[in-house]
DNA sequence: GGATTATAGATTGTTGACAATCTACAAATT
DNA sequence: AATTTGTAGATTGTCAACAATCTATAATCC
């Protein structure tokens, strides 16, 4: 009869975990992470309305956890909160995609260049096997499947630096890119963001504990992202506010 | 009567802005943010609990707000949350330190390769007028004085490349490091992190509109930082996970 | 007929109350 | 005396109700 007992289809799968999540995580963790969730997979898109008797309802909780979720969400930059108004699923603009483009290339190099260093044996075959994957995708030319496969490799890179601040800090601006991207989908511009030739060389340079060519590499390929996004999105050639790195002696 | 023309202790000044305030901003907001001054302020230290009626009764609202601007700041990293134990300000071990000092230099040597490329004459004359007060803390030796005008010249140079994901994400990380610095204060350890050699040089790089020079002066400059933290904290010399960069040629 | 003002419904902002959990201290047992 | 058990108080987690604000539609005025 406790007003816990019903989270959702939970106790069909396992009785003791589902008392185990509650007890460890609050109703606002559940709800942040099922909301982050339908963000990110896209079933909610950038200017959608979060309605919190809707969002309450559907989860069978009350409207307090989902506002307290929904401030989370705004810390996280996933949604965006206009007071009386309510919450709506964050808008990147395209200047902000630039300046996040520009935030992200620069992370990039750092991981390249950290993990030149410490990259481990088993990882390296790891990537190697992955890059296989990409690599088949690619010459089926099957995006929805490349796609995921190649945000995978690079969180996996990351990932790989066992620094956990720069992997948060990376996810975070992947994230709000991720949330860009949805939004110029949903008008048409796509582009195929094949680039196995690239990602072989990090892996290569990683090998090699290149660590300056390694991060040289994933700066490139990160601004090269951001052309090819721009030039879907306008095609007059113009390069908007693009800014090529200063080259390297 | 912008909504941005008062950031705090305003009501005693002008009455219709406070409603203004409050017309624009939640009370989570201000909540949200007289947490956040407190905290790195010092007022309340790593470790603290915070106390979900007190902080209520204190700013006379009720705890809801006070909830919504916990989950806020959680996801922001300056405070930790335990399930029905309460919150708690963060604490910076020394491990996570070192990591948030690898992204911030990372974060410094993009800030300087950007700037480099894109500083207007009146910022710079204005960086050399920091500079200039800089050193006058610098002579007298007050550590008091120049610490914050030492942060509000790096804050400047991440606020001059324009780019706001670069220099909110950057200004999270120094947020992270203060907290660290203070828990070290609070243990005694310190250091008189002076380096207005190194600041006038970055000035001139950036003057000479040298990227890579800046970028690369700006990265040591973080990595320094670190060192002399360490140091402080542990004299027996014993570089503790300390990497080295990547030479460049 | 078009623009402006009322009004009703819906949504968000805030609050206080209740339930569940934890913490600290005292009593009991070995 | 040390450990365990039990209980009271405090604190967090959650909820439902109320107040303030916004949105959309209808009525009024020119």
């Amino acid at each position: 009869m406790s007003r816990y007992s019903n989270t959702r289809n939970t106790m069909a799968a396992a009785p003791t975990s589902a008392i185990e999540l509650l007890r460890s995580h609050s109703l606002t963790t559940l709800v942040r992470r099922d909301l982050e969730e339908r963000i990110l997979s896209g079933e909610l898109s950038p200017g959608d309305k979060l309605n919190e008797g809707d969002v309450a309802s559907q989860l069978n909780v009350s409207r307090g956890p989902v506002r307290e979720a929904f401030r989370a969400l705004e810390s996280e930059g996933l949604v965006r909160t206009r007071k009386n108004r309510g919450v709506f699923v964050r808008q990147v603009s395209i200047r902000e995609a630039d300046e996040i483009y520009e935030v992200r290339a620069g992370l990039d190099e750092l991981i390249g260049r950290l993990l030149a260093l410490r990259i481990q044996p088993s990882q390296l075959t790891e990537l190697r096997e992955r890059l296989k994957k990409m690599q088949a995708a690619a010459r089926n030319r099957d995006v929805a499947e490349y796609y995921p496969l190649n945000a995978a490799f690079h969180d996996r890179l990351a990932e790989f630096t066992g620094n956990g601040t720069l992997l948060s800090a990376y996810r975070r601006l992947v994230n709000e890119l991720h949330l860009y991207r949805r939004e110029t989908l949903a008008r048409g511009a796509d582009s195929f963001p094949i680039s196995t030739r690239e990602h072989s060389e990090i892996v290569e340079a990683l090998a090699r504990r290149d660590a300056d060519r390694a991060g040289e590499l994933l700066y490139q390929h990160a601004m090269e992202s951001r052309e090819r996004l721009h030039a879907a999105l306008d095609p007059s050639g113009r390069a908007s506010g693009a800014r090529r790195r200063a080259t390297r002696s």
